[in-house]
Formats: structure tokens, sequence, C-alpha cells
DNA sequence: ATAACGATCCAG
DNA sequence: TGGATCGTTATG
């Protein structure tokens, strides 16, 4: 039995969805092809007073949906070169989300190395801008309900023997929080 | 109007 | 271990 996470999914405490979202499975589909992905790592980004979110300096016009409802996909460009996908979470006016760190590839593996250039099945989905790039996902993919049929994400009873829970990767302040989840000795986690 | 800076990745 | 590379933001 495996069912779609509907709207009250992601309006849950962010760290709530962020940690369970590990061992779900994320699918895209569009263009008449099907991408999907065991989740097996992810961050919580939260709020105005989070030194790392992108609502640190309040609303912006890249960081609108964020001040949102829940359940909706927020992509941002960095580095000059990667798009990064993340899910927002909570209701409106309460800005937060989760990134999507890392994959396990479960379907549409073929069409993902075509998109990566890569034969490798273990750098295809082990980080942000890898992922985003093996799911043909760009800035232009923000605001796509998670709720509807283009992308979504499903509990397929899939269990995670153990959730490892650290600090967050590439930041500089807010390291004491410890917002970052991945599934223990799965080995599409990013960075190995 | 402009400069500094990233929630990174990959080659060497 | 450092260079690539460019949109977003902050500041003048």
């Amino acid at each position: 039995m495996s069912s779609k996470l509907g709207r009250d999914f992601y309006l849950q405490p962010t760290l709530v969805v962020a940690k369970a979202l590990i061992g779900k499975e994320f699918i895209l589909s569009r263009g008449g092809r099907t991408l999907s992905g065991r989740i097996v790592e992810t961050e919580a980004y939260i709020g105005e007073n989070d030194p790392a979110c992108h609502a640190r300096y309040g609303l912006t016009k890249r960081n609108a949906i964020m001040y949102g409802v829940g359940g909706f996909t927020y992509v941002y460009f960095v580095y000059g070169m990667h798009n990064m996908l993340n899910f927002v979470t909570e209701r409106a006016n309460s800005p937060a989300a989760v990134l999507i760190r890392a994959l396990e590839p479960l379907e549409g593996t073929g069409i993902m190395k075509a998109l990566r250039k890569c034969e490798d099945t273990l750098q295809l989905t082990t980080g942000p801008g890898k992922l985003c790039q093996a799911f043909g996902i760009t800035v232009k993919d923000t605001g796509i309900d998670l709720t509807g049929d283009i992308a979504h994400v499903i509990d397929r009873g899939y269990r995670p023997h153990q959730i490892v829970q650290t600090s967050r990767i590439g930041i500089k302040d807010g390291q004491e929080m410890l917002w970052r989840f991945y599934e223990a000795e799965n080995k599409f986690v990013s960075g190995k």
C-alpha cells in the first residue's frame, strides 16, 4: 500500500517534514516521461531568524514562494551553475523549506544518465545540484504543486533503518542547528 | 549602477 | 584543493 503525501503533510513543522521525507519516493512526470528516486538526504531552512535561510532578509522576489502555503516547489540557482530543489513547508507567511540533497535513483535512470552525461549511477543524484540536473529541474520549475500530478511524493512503506541528524552542509552561519537528515549507510548520501 | 557572494561540482 | 560562473542582493 502506498499513498501520495497531501497538503497536510507539508503543513507540519519543517523539521518533522525534513525527517519524514527520508525514505519517501519523489516522482516527476512530465513530457511523457517519469523519473523517480527515494529521498535519502534533506536539510531544513526555517524562517527569518535562521541565518542560512533565504528568508533571513525578509520577503524578496526570489523567495516569495516560501511565504506561501506549504506543498509547492522552490527551485533557485547558486554558484552560477547549480539549481537547488526545495519543498516549501508550513502555513502561509511562515517562510520555510526543505532542501532535497540526495536521492537513490529508482525509475528513469537511463534518462538521468543522459541528462547528467554520466554513466555512473552513484554520481547521478548524490548532491543537490546533481539531482536537479538528472531530473531536468531548473528555476523555471518553482511553484509546482506537490499535491498535483507533475511532481509529488509517495510513501511506499519504506522505513529507514536509521536516520542521522547533523549540521547543514556548505553554510557559514547556523552550524549549531542540526537540521540535516540522512539515511545511515545509504550509498547515495552526498559527499562520499 | 555595480560589486560581492554563495544551501556546489569536478578536474587535476 | 582551487577554479568555474552568474543571478540575487545590498549598497551607493
